[in-house]
This record gives C-alpha cells, sequence and structure tokens, in this order.
DNA sequence: AGCACGCCGACT
DNA sequence: GTCGGCGTGCTC
C-alpha cells in the first residue's frame, strides 16, 4: 500500500483559551477529526498539567510548532462554529485597541454557559490487584482505606477523597496511588447549558391501534385501587381527545395541568403506576426560558405606531445622512419621541433582510422599553440582560446565531452576540457610562465598539442622547457623523421649570429641615396634597456616607481601602462600597472612648427616614442598588410607583433612566456640589447630563413640572444652563476648556493603573515607567505618576500615569506597542514583582 | 489567572 | 518525618 496517497495530513489549529496570556495555543488534530475542524468551533483541550479548557479554534494550517511538541484536540464540542469569523476578527480587534489578550476577550464575550467545567474524578484501575499489594506491603492505611472504598464505586469526585481519609488534602495520598499505578486521576467534563424541559405525558399508542384499544385499556388496569387509576385515566381522556384527534395524543399533555389543572386534582401516586405499567408514557419536552408572552404572536407589520409631523422628518433626515455617512447622532430633547423613530428605523431594516442591535444602558432594561419592543417585535425580539441567567444568555446567543432573533435589545456585552448580517445599530442614551467596562480587562466602550462592529457589519450606527457626549456631538459638528435634532417635547409637553434652593441661606435663617430646604420642602407637600407623585434624586446610596465622632472627629475607615465606611441603617453597620467589607458600628470612639458617634451627609437611606418623617402621610419608596437586588425587584417598584401605590420616591441615578411617569410634578436634587466639584474633567459633563436626565421625569402631558436643585453656589452658571435646557450652550464652554487643556475629543487618553501591596513599590514602579515613556513619548505626552485620592483598594496601594495624545499627530497603536514592550521590561524587573498595571484605553 | 512544584518552618 | 504556607515559573 502505499503510504504517501493514503495517509492524512497532519493538521495543526490555533486555540483561543480564556486565560490572560497572549497570543494563541498550538494543538493537533487528531486525524479522525481532520474533516470536522473548522474555525469558531468550541475544543475541549488540556491546558498545564491537569487542567481542562474550553477554547475556540481561530485558526487551522499544517506546520508544526518549532520548540514544543503540540497536544492533541481532545474533543470537537460543536458541529457548527459557535463563533462566527467576522467575531473572531472583531474580538482579536478589541483586544489590540483596548491592550488585552484575545483570551480576556473571549471571557468577556462568551458566555459562561458556552465554557465546560472540568471536575477531577479518581478511578480504580481495573488491572490492580488489591490483595496482591497488601500481601507485598506497599500500601498505607490511608492509602488502602480510598482503595476500599473505590471498589464499590466506578468513580469519585476528587474533594471526596478528602471526606473519606479525613484529611485536608488528599493529594499526596492520591498522587502515590497514581505512582503505584493503583488508581487513575481523570477529568470529567459536564455541558453547564441544560435545555429547561417540562414533563409531558401521552397514551401509550398501542391502545389506539384498534378499535377495541381503549376498552382493553380500562380492563387492564389491575384490580388494586383501580378507581383512582380510572379517575386519573378518564381525566386524562377529557383533556386529550385522543380518539378524534391523535396528533393531540403525540402532542401530549402538561404533568402537571394533568395532575393540578381543571377542577379536580388527580392521585400523583396513581398516575405514577400508570406510568409504570405501560399504560400512559411520560416524556420530555424541550421549553423556551422565555415565556412566550401575549405580544408572542403580533407581527411588527400589524403594530402601527404613528409618527408626529416632527419625528418624521428626523426619520427622513437619519436616512438621508444614511445615504453618505455610516454614523448619525440623534439629538433629542427628553420626551421629544426618540423611541418611535427607532422603532420606524429598525422596521425598515428588518424588512431589508437584515439584523438590529439596540443598546441600552445597565439599568434602564427591566423596564418600560423592552416592554414597547416586544410589543412590537414580538418573538422577534431578544433580550440579553446581566440579571439573565448563565442559560438564559446561552439561549438568546443560540437564537441569534439561528435567526429567530432578528432584533436585540440588550446591555453593553449583547455587543458579543453572534450577528450574522447586522444592518443597524442603536445606541441608546450614547453618552451612559455604564457602557464603559472598567474591571476586568477588556475595558471596552460599548458605544465605541458598535462603530468597529458596525463597520465591519457595512452597518449604519444611530447614537442617540438628549444631552450627547462632548465627544460625539463634536464630531457630529465636524461632519463625522450625521446629526439629527428634536428640540421640542412630544405632543407639546412643556419642559419643567427648574427652581435653585439657595443652602447657604436658608442656613443662615436655620430655615432647613433636615436636609431639604423650605423651598423643596413646601413644594413636596403641595404634590402630595394634589395627588401628584415626586421624585427624590441624591446619587449616594447607604444611610451616611461616614460616621464620626463628635469629640474627637474620629472616622472609622476600611481596613482594606482608603476610604471611610459608609452607614446603612438595616443591619446597623459599616460598610466599604470599594471592597464590600463590613463592620458593626462601634459603640464608643476607638481613639477617645466618646459614645457620641454620629453619622455625617446624606445617603438615600437616610433621606428616606427624613421625608418619612416630615410628611407622615407620604408613602415612600427607595430605589438604589440595595433595593433591587433581586432579579425583579426594580422593576416591582416601578410597577408600584407607575399603579401609584409609591407617592414618593427616593434613589440613585435609577431613578433618572428612561422612565416615562405620567403624575410626577416634582423632581428634587440633592448634593449637587459634590458632584460638580468631582476632581475629574467630565465632572461639569456628567453633572449637566444627569441633571437633564433626571429633570426630564417631571411634568409629562399638559403638566408643567418643577425641578428643585438644592445647592450651597447659585451662581453656578451650569446650573443655569440645566434650567434654561441649553445643551448648546453647554456644549460650547465645555469644548473650548477641553481644547485649552487637551482633553478629549482634541487628544485620547490612555490611563496607567500601578497596583502593589507596597506603597514605595508601587511609587517606584510607577516612577520607572512614566520615565519610559517620556523618553519615548515627550514630556508633554505622559502625566504623573500621581497618587490617586483613594490611594489604596482591597490592600492594594495605587499610582496613576495618564498619556495624553494628540488626535492628529499621533498613531494610537503605535504608542500602545510602546506601552506593552516597557511594561515588558517592567515584567522583567525582579525587583517589581507583584507589581500589576492595568491600561485603561479611553477612559470614562 | 490558575496551578504544580519546591523550599522552609511548625508540629505530632 | 508530615503538613501547609508561600515564592516562582509555565501553560501549546
Amino acid at each position: 500500500m502505499d503510504l504517501e496517497l493514503t495517509s492524512e495530513p497532519t493538521l495543526f489549529v490555533e486555540v483561543l483559551l480564556p486565560v490572560p496570556i497572549p497570543g494563541t495555543f498550538t494543538y493537533r488534530v487528531p486525524v479522525a477529526m481532520n474533516d470536522l475542524v473548522q474555525k469558531g468551533v468550541r475544543v475541549l483541550v488540556e491546558f498545564g498539567a491537569r487542567k481542562l479548557h474550553t477554547g475556540i479554534i481561530a485558526d487551522i494550517h499544517n506546520r508544526p510548532p518549532k520548540n514544543y511538541q503540540a497536544k492533541y484536540l481532545l474533543d470537537l464540542l460543536d458541529d457548527s462554529p459557535t463563533v462566527n469569523e467576522l467575531q473572531l476578527k472583531f474580538w482579536n480587534w478589541m483586544a489590540q485597541y483596548y491592550v488585552a489578550t484575545p483570551g480576556e476577550v473571549m471571557k468577556a464575550g462568551l458566555p459562561a454557559g458556552l465554557k465546560l467545567s472540568s471536575q477531577s474524578r479518581i478511578q480504580l484501575r481495573p488491572e490492580f490487584d488489591i490483595e496482591e499489594a497488601l500481601d507485598l506491603e506497599v500500601l498505607s492505611d490511608k492509602e488502602l482505606r480510598l482503595l476500599r472504598s473505590l471498589e464499590q464505586e466506578d468513580s469519585i469526585p476528587y474533594e471526596q477523597a478528602a471526606d473519606i481519609l479525613e484529611v485536608k488534602n488528599p493529594y499526596y495520598i492520591v498522587k502515590e496511588l497514581v505512582r503505584k499505578e493503583a488508581i487513575l486521576l481523570f477529568e470529567a467534563v459536564k455541558d453547564k447549558y441544560k435545555p429547561k424541559t417540562k414533563k409531558k405525558l401521552r397514551l401509550n399508542p398501542i391502545f389506539l391501534e384498534t378499535e377495541e384499544g381503549l376498552e382493553q385499556l380500562f380492563a387492564s388496569l389491575g384490580t388494586k385501587q383501580k378507581a383512582k387509576q380510572e379517575e386519573v385515566l378518564m381525566k386524562f381522556l377529557m383533556m386529550v381527545p385522543v380518539l378524534t384527534n391523535p396528533a393531540s395524543n403525540e402532542e401530549g399533555i402538561d404533568k402537571k395541568e394533568l395532575l393540578e389543572g381543571g377542577t379536580s386534582q388527580v392521585s400523583a401516586s396513581s398516575l405514577t403506576t400508570l406510568i409504570r405499567n405501560g399504560i400512559l408514557e411520560e416524556f420530555e419536552f424541550i421549553v423556551s426560558r422565555f415565556e412566550e408572552d401575549e405580544y408572542s404572536a403580533t407581527r411588527y407589520q400589524d403594530a402601527e405606531v404613528k409618527l408626529s409631523e416632527a419625528q418624521q422628518a428626523a426619520e427622513s433626515q437619519v436616512l438621508g445622512y444614511f445615504e453618505e455617512k455610516d454614523i448619525v447622532l440623534f439629538h433629542g430633547v427628553t420626551g421629544s419621541g426618540k423611541t418611535e423613530v427607532y422603532i420606524e428605523l429598525i422596521k425598515k431594516v428588518l424588512d431589508s433582510g437584515s439584523q438590529v442591535l439596540f443598546l441600552l444602558p445597565e439599568i434602564v432594561l427591566t423596564a418600560q422599553m423592552v416592554v414597547r419592543l416586544k410589543k412590537i417585535f414580538g418573538d422577534l425580539l431578544g433580550v440579553y440582560h446581566s440579571k439573565f441567567s448563565d442559560n438564559e444568555r446561552v439561549e438568546v446567543w443560540k437564537g441569534v446565531a439561528d435567526g429567530r432573533y432578528q432584533v436585540v435589545v440588550g446591555v453593553r456585552s449583547s455587543i458579543f452576540l453572534p450577528f450574522e448580517n447586522l444592518g443597524l445599530i442603536v445606541v441608546d442614551e450614547e453618552h451612559e457610562p455604564s457602557y464603559k467596562q472598567y474591571d476586568p480587562a477588556p475595558r471596552y466602550n460599548a458605544r465605541d465598539m458598535a462603530l468597529v462592529l458596525a463597520q465591519m457589519h457595512k452597518a449604519k450606527v444611530v447614537l442617540g442622547s438628549a444631552t450627547p457626549s462632548v465627544e460625539s456631538f463634536y464630531h457630529a459638528l465636524n461632519g463625522a457623523y450625521g446629526l439629527v435634532q428634536l428640540k421640542k417635547r412630544f405632543g407639546d409637553a412643556q419642559l419643567p421649570e427648574v427652581t435653585l434652593a439657595d443652602l447657604k441661606l436658608e442656613r443662615k435663617r436655620k430655615t432647613m429641615k433636615e436636609d431639604f430646604s423650605s423651598v423643596l420642602l413646601e413644594q413636596v407637600r403641595n404634590s402630595i396634597n394634589e395627588h401628584k407623585q415626586v421624585i427624590l434624586f441624591q446619587n449616594r446610596r447607604g444611610y451616611a456616607p461616614y460616621v464620626m465622632c463628635e469629640d474627637c472627629s474620629w472616622i472609622p475607615t476600611c481596613p482594606s481601602c482608603s476610604v471611610s465606611l459608609t452607614y446603612h441603617i438595616h443591619r446597623n453597620q459599616l460598610r466599604c462600597h470599594y471592597c464590600g467589607h463590613s463592620e458593626a458600628v462601634p459603640k464608643s470612639c476607638v481613639q477617645c472612648g466618646s459614645t457620641k458617634i454620629r453619622t455625617m451627609g446624606v445617603g438615600t437611606q437616610k433621606l428616606e427616614e427624613d421625608i418619612k418623617f416630615l410628611i407622615p402621610e407620604a408613602r415612600v419608596q427607595r430605589l438604589d442598588q440595595d433595593t433591587t437586588r433581586k432579579k425583579y425587584g426594580y422593576q416591582q417598584i416601578i410597577q408600584d410607583f407607575e399603579q401609584r401605590h409609591i407617592d414618593i420616591l427616593v434613589g440613585t441615578q435609577m431613578v433618572s433612566k428612561g422612565l416615562d411617569f405620567d403624575h410626577v410634578n416634582l423632581v428634587g436634587v440633592f448634593d449637587i456640589d459634590r458632584m460638580l466639584n468631582f476632581p475629574d474633567f467630565r465632572a461639569e459633563e456628567r453633572t449637566f447630563q444627569m441633571l437633564t436626565q433626571v429633570s426630564g421625569r417631571a411634568g409629562r402631558k399638559k403638566d408643567k413640572g418643577l425641578v428643585v436643585i438644592q445647592t450651597n453656589n447659585v451662581k453656578q452658571t451650569i446650573l443655569h444652563k440645566v434650567a434654561r435646557a441649553d445643551y448648546e450652550a453647554f456644549f460650547r464652554k465645555e469644548i473650548e476648556e477641553r481644547k485649552q487643556y487637551h482633553y478629549p475629543p482634541f487628544t485620547r487618553l490612555i490611563k496607567l493603573s500601578v497596583k502593589a501591596e507596597d506603597r514605595d513599590k508601587a511609587s517606584a514602579a510607577a516612577g520607572l515607567l512614566a520615565r519610559e515613556l517620556v523618553k519615548k513619548l515627550g514630556a508633554k505626552r505622559v502625566l504623573g505618576p500621581q497618587e490617586p485620592v483613594i490611594n489604596k483598594i482591597r490592600n492594594h496601594y495605587l499610582m496613576d500615569i495618564l498619556v495624553k495624545l494628540e488626535r492628529q499627530k499621533v498613531n494610537p497603536q503605535k504608542v500602545k506597542e510602546i506601552i506593552r514592550e516597557v511594561l515588558g521590561e517592567l515584567d522583567g524587573d525582579r525587583q517589581f514583582r507583584k507589581v500589576y498595571v492595568n491600561i485603561d484605553v479611553d477612559p470614562v
């Protein structure tokens, strides 16, 4: 036989693994799999001595690695690719741009449910003879004990060995037994994703084959407990017309439905007997985790949305821009009806056969927008949300891959879904910082990545906002993006009136009640008397940001972070919002022994308490991270507020997002000065956006709403711009400052955070880094190192370096290469062991 | 990032 | 001796 002709080529694959090591890993393809390997397929590989990993095939070739022996692929997990080629390209791009590894991007992009988990198991070697080993006296007591237990089982989990042996770490004993060739240690893999099933029942079809079948059936029942069994059967036959409609039997009936449904309950144990005797058959049916709701039958063609003239004009402007530009910034004031325009655009894209991605910031998602879209797009719409379980995410992933979902509404991570042909991406509230991921790497901004993804799909993008980011508005004015504006509220609703409450003055006159100015409190009372609703905005959760000893000013701080501890009232404890540390409130001062420990400052909990005390008849509810932990917590509160079971909603920025309430006529804003004075070049932008958003909650329909902003400095011009809803005035001033001080959009920023347990080490490493960067980039482009305000988190000291690159002159990818190089040097220096550096490209 | 391996000190 | 803590180096 001619080996040359029959032998198959030896193939190798580049496998992407979810590890933070640069590059892919080369594995050898077993000949039997040669025809089955394809890019994007999940594979099972051994990685390191004992670990199994799920990886993705990124490339296939026939070049054996030079310096090592490639391991074999263990298994292929898919028949068809889980990740398409465009996604692989996208991941790669993202890794380059954000200075991350492809593995880190994979980790962020692939839902956990598509990764496999592995567990070590121990098994007795069948050829090993325990008695013989005993005769030879080569086994210790413990070893023997483990072997005896294994005799009874096929295999046991590794952890169980610890219980059997009554030791903490069975590793050495297990290892010794492996050496003696008594046992095998292997990895069992299980697919984490399990479809959800329902138990269904059908009648054994043999009873339907002949005319007399059913009679025989009743005759064949055992004599014992016959009546009960008959009862079950009768109910079944009433619910399933087996004779007139045999297909209904094929389809079966819910087990639960048979047992509990209808008018009577029937015996579950009789049913079990019927199943055991082969009269009824039980089978499992895969169901979707997403309940088919009342809208699912609707086709979007049927759901008419009437656009106002202004909306129609906006839509045709967007379409007009799309003739020549790929990106349009859609600036529409709160309540101007951007959503209807989005919907019309989406319909058009769907009609052309392309897919649509609708991005929303984190918090809004469960609320009204999804319901609205669901009504229109029915079961073509997939929803991707951070509170979904792993399994639910996998179902959306698969739905997108097989084309069941043509529209997806989702949070930032939905840019990773396996779209084949996107035609449009809508980024609503494009200015929202929650589109940016902080930790872990890749620190990506979903808004920016949406632009990249769209380009790869040759799709269009609409960036929508009532308060566009300075960057986006600048690009729009520059002509890089199209600009479409809606300046009037829908249906002639008026913009709210904005009043400033002068806290300095009120304090002097002693008219403050707790943290409420008399101006605000009076308005709250008015609203309640008129049976209107009120929103109070305080962007700080907890009860008080810190507590303090009245006698010596001692403030409890976190043992691991350089921050004061926040007081939470319900558990009566102090908590760190950075690392989660919590402790009881000290009864007396640690420093001077005084018992006069007072809460300082205001959080949402305190506001809630105060307003309940000041207006006892009002029904008050708090909306923040702490009250919305549960999956539907947020939805529940919003619903209660909508249905007017709540008069006053006290909350963090959660209250400011995309919610339309018809009966709110007052919004109160606390602590805005702290936000304005935040040491960040975006502080004013953030404040303006937040105030505009939260103001938008006041007044709908014909009622003019009122916004009361409490401030210590009524002269701050930004507050007056909010009052006039003058975005463009805000923008003009802001863009001048950005230009003057070289901030985005005129520069690109890269922030390096150096982290080490030792403060001097962090400082020294940062110093070295900065010097090297200055050498290569010039002193003007490197700021710092500077110790951040919060200089210690989780027992690691921090130092920041900011790299500023002029937008026109500098190639940012080159600079990232330089940063990688310099970091490599630091990595090689023994002195800087255990120093970590985070790279944040385009920090927000 | 894990995780194995090796070296060191504490304990039965 | 054995256990377990931590520093170091590697993963196709």
